[in-house]
DNA sequence: TTCAAAATGTTGCAAGTGCAACATTGTTTT
DNA sequence: AAAACAATGTTGCACTTGCAACATTTTGAA
């Protein structure tokens, strides 16, 4: 995984951030980083901490939009589509720095190794968003629970190359991140289970099925 | 909508072009584009003409993903995260131009004002595409049809400032973009314009409502 | 203008899902 | 170790939806 300064020393790290002049900002745990970024457009980067990205509808109900971890990398203007509905929480104390948008391609180190190789990288970064994107519309398209399961499993299964998929989260935010109900999916989850089509120990699934087809739907197996 | 040589003059287009190796491609109407595609990292961009990204599920169902005209750029690797899936196909006569996706960050032109717009240009392209990817996630996480069709509604009047919304496509392809049956899609649509909310006169929709907050859902208003 | 094809509208029904309410298990905290 | 909390499992039921089958309207080509 690509991040904002790979390829980039720690002396050139300094210069580009002098010259960008950033900042480093902190936040303490549990707070929020919203006031510091609204309406601006820049790219954060988070050089250690924790933060989610959450989305809270109307009903109050949060949901985990991204997760910011050390050296990942947002940007601000993502989050301005909708107006109040989202907020950036510091799980743990962290700190950033936000980078402006504009400045990044008006500075005179045009030239300079580090500086192509820093626009590279933010590059990308966001291509790898689009993928991510791309991959939970794949699912989010799938018209039934069992096929979004299954077209998740596909997804991961092919990304490791393996039958064994270990959930990066729990249940909860698996179903979030579905957009299903919680217990529809348990429910769904227990009929893959007795239909020997998966085996789940904690957070290991492994798959007992030879090949997934979207609409063929594993009758044909 | 920023282009790929969005200010950028026809000679240093030229010469980018020149620099960057590309060679023009002609498909005719109705042809894959995908053979020419497969397995490169390029960015495609469209000189001219009109072709459709889509999605073949095992179903033979198609589903269009993109569509890509005049001045349009897409990337390759965004199409390879499933196999056989999707193809690409000129839907009329189209001339494109392939750019190998590394050699835009070797050629020797670094310090040139033309290149860094070049790159800013594909960066806010890329960033664009991200951020039409979260809006449809946005809709596609609602749960019932009638909050997909509200969200959707109230992107698009929040996007044009207005009340009125000129759909960009057809019912069936809307159903497809929210994923949803055509069917159901349009028992909700009657019952939306029956209780009040909406108008609609072709492809023109006028909301009635005054706001709407997700879920809440227009009940209290 | 006529005809064919595509798009849109309609409806019954079975299947799938969200929701609520609760039980059970697992994990922290004091 | 006990208490408090969080995560997971379970189930009935009402409601929403996909599906199929067909009617009607619009569009485009001959």
């Amino acid at each position: 995984m690509t991040t904002l300064f790979d390829s980039i020393n720690t002396r050139n790290r300094e210069k580009l951030l002098k010259i960008l002049e950033t900042h480093p900002l902190h936040f303490q745990k549990n707070t929020s980083l919203l006031s510091m970024i609204k309406g601006e457009n820049s790219i954060g980067f988070i050089t250690h901490g924790y933060a989610q990205i959450i989305k809270v509808d109307s009903n109050g109900t949060k949901t985990i939009i991204e997760e910011l971890m050390d050296e990942d990398t947002f940007h601000t203007s993502l989050l301005s589509f909708s107006k109040n509905e989202y907020d950036i929480i510091a799980k743990e104390d962290t700190e950033l720095i936000l980078i402006d948008y504009e400045s990044i391609f008006q500075i005179e180190e045009k030239n300079k190794e580090y500086y192509v190789q820093f626009i590279k990288n933010l590059l990308q970064i966001t291509l790898k968003k689009t993928e991510e994107r791309n991959e939970r519309i794949e699912i989010l398209t799938q018209k039934t629970i069992r096929n979004k399961l299954l077209e998740y499993f596909n997804i991961m299964s092919n990304k490791h190359g393996s039958k064994f998929i270990y959930l990066p989260f729990n249940f909860i935010d698996l179903a979030d991140y579905l957009a299903v109900d919680r217990c529809a999916m348990s429910r769904e989850l227990k009929n893959l289970k007795e239909e020997g089509f998966i085996e789940i120990k904690g957070k290991r699934i492994t798959l007992l099925y030879d090949k997934y087809s979207s609409s063929e739907n594993l009758i044909n197996i």
